[in-house]
DNA sequence: TTGTAAGCGTTATCAG
DNA sequence: CTGATAACGCTTACAA
């Protein structure tokens, strides 16, 4: 393959001229511009990142962190969104996909130290995992997507939605509406802190409304798939025959909520009302149409990487940002009859 | 941050006995191995890869060239399965999604200039893109998956699944239910190919029944996505409002397609029959399931990976494999009323 | 088994 | 405005 050698000889200039040109500076003359351009087109030729990442102290790129297997379809047009938003920026990305158990925080700079990015980005990823990391916040601005963390390092932040209050509002829509024997369905809160987060607004809901909450039989901590919203509600309507209602911590377990319940015979929602959560596009397309906590990717790709970008101009800014959610109604709750 | 001299300098040995360490190397003594490991350890250094990369002819990873846009939710899923099977072979995997507009082509080659993969991989892409690229499938080794190529060249070969046979299956099954008035929603045949494929194969099922296919008015042409089957209905209703079925050229489509008619007031399948594309795992989770032609994402990752790692070898193989794809029966379709 | 040294293709600093 | 030239961090013959 051609190098910038090759160039130069061949546009009879010197390698330095051919470094300008392709980084675009303005100290080459109009005539030699060309020239090494024309030059340049002809062999179609590129540069070799390597080389040039090697002298470069930054590849000026972001390395975006993806915790896998968690609500595949919200983190998928996740991606899509951040990614826009950083090639927006001029900036581009380099994607690691972790598998759910493997260290995210050890990937993460694993890669930085190999890429040498401006920043790094995370979908998901727990704030344990962070304290321990003295690359991440430190050499390189790090934020954290839909889990917040908060290490007391002044370049690692993130940009969460309000699972407390988005929790708390499902919760309470369906209480509202006369429902009381309601399972819910989520993740391991140990494990996790959004489950853990939005599993302390159920209790917040229930609490509020004088209603209890029979966690041991009413709570289901499971992965957020299809099949396992499908199974934790077979085993929620077995434990309690009498449901009236569920809300599963993501819009993908909601479907498989509803499925469930369809095959047990309950129709949704004249006997069993269903709030899901994430605000997926699909869900406006389910029969009935999905009643979610819908949280905005856009907003959540665009602050991250604001916050990203403020964070490599050396700006301070605030820990966590906690983004608004809203119910979106759909046709799953109804009345308790 | 350390380098592999200041490991060396710490551990009282030359770099080379590092690098040797580094790249698992049996010429060292357990002694040096034991005390560089430990240094490399305690100062949790790690190979700057732009350097290595330098030196090799290869970083030893493959690209892999995701075309965005399209079906977003299959790709989303096979991307995971095609990182799985690239990793068990002990690569690594970087990906560029590019927009479905841009010319997929150019990206891989640009890609694959700047960070010299074993080879590509591509996640959908035209076969006439391909024509003119000397760089893959020549230097580096190219698989295509989901979209048919043969440019006659060695070096570049795909895995699709039967397209023609997948179509030709789905409108059989509902002609052989005694539909006659069926409404279909793909893509756009002239731009690409798996629509065009799949155009072939519904024509060939209504010739072969010899019933007529008005095309003009019972061919919508369009994205696919969620919305666009949802319109893509709406307009086919308005064409034809007697219509019994509707083939969707994806499961996402499908969905769409099957909110559309129960906003019509058409109930699926007692006024409607409904078949879809893809075999999505939610599909089997829609009310009611989807009736879809199913394509193995497993098989078409593993034998993607499988025939670029023939390739690597030099091993001489056919230019285009095709799966066979099966319909799965949901609850979709009935007989026509 | 280990060390020395010559690049890999670029960028950046300096003179010219 | 342009051209030498010294790094950047690593791999790899070749020597020892």
């Amino acid at each position: 393959m051609s190098t910038i050698k090759d160039i130069a000889r061949e546009a009879g200039v010197s390698i330095s001229t051919v470094s300008r040109v392709l980084s675009g500076h303005r100290n080459v003359s109009e005539a030699t511009l060309k020239k090494v351009q024309e030059v340049i087109e002809r062999n179609h030729f590129s540069l070799n990142r390597s080389a040039s990442n090697l002298k470069r102290s930054s590849a000026g790129n972001i390395v975006l962190v993806v915790v896998k297997g968690l609500g595949n379809i919200f983190f998928a047009s996740l991606i899509e969104h951040v990614q826009d938003e950083i090639r927006a920026k001029g900036l581009s990305v380099v994607i690691q996909y972790i598998d759910e158990d493997d260290d995210e925080v050890a990937a993460g700079e694993r890669l930085a130290l190999e890429t040498k990015p401006l920043g790094v980005l995370f979908l998901g990823g727990n704030e344990a995992a962070f304290c321990s990391t003295s690359l991440l916040g430190n050499r390189y601005p790090t934020v954290v997507l839909t889990n917040a963390v908060d290490v007391g390092r002044p370049g690692i932040c993130s940009v969460t939605s309000d699972d407390v209050g988005g929790a708390r509002q499902a919760v309470s829509l369906l209480l509202s509406k006369g429902h009381t024997r309601i399972g819910v369905v989520g993740g391991d809160p140990t494990t996790s802190t959004t489950s853990a987060l939005r599993l302390h607004g159920v209790r917040e809901a229930f609490s509020a409304a004088g209603v209890p909450f029979d966690e041991e039989r009413c709570y289901v901590g499971t992965r957020y798939s299809l099949d396992d919203g499908y199974q934790a509600t077979t085993q929620l309507l077995k434990a309690d025959p009498d449901l009236t209602a569920v809300y599963a911590f993501s819009d993908v377990m909601a479907i498989g909520v509803m499925r469930s319940l369809a095959d047990a015979g309950r129709s949704v929602p004249a006997d069993v009302s269903v709030v899901g959560h994430d605000g997926l596009e699909i869900a406006r397309y389910t029969t009935p149409r999905l009643t979610t906590v819908k949280q905005s990717q856009a907003e959540l790709a665009h602050l991250g990487v604001e916050k990203l970008l403020a964070l490599l101009k050396g700006m301070e800014i605030s820990k966590n940002k906690v983004l608004a959610v809203q119910i979106e109604e759909g046709e799953s709750v109804a009345n308790r009859k």
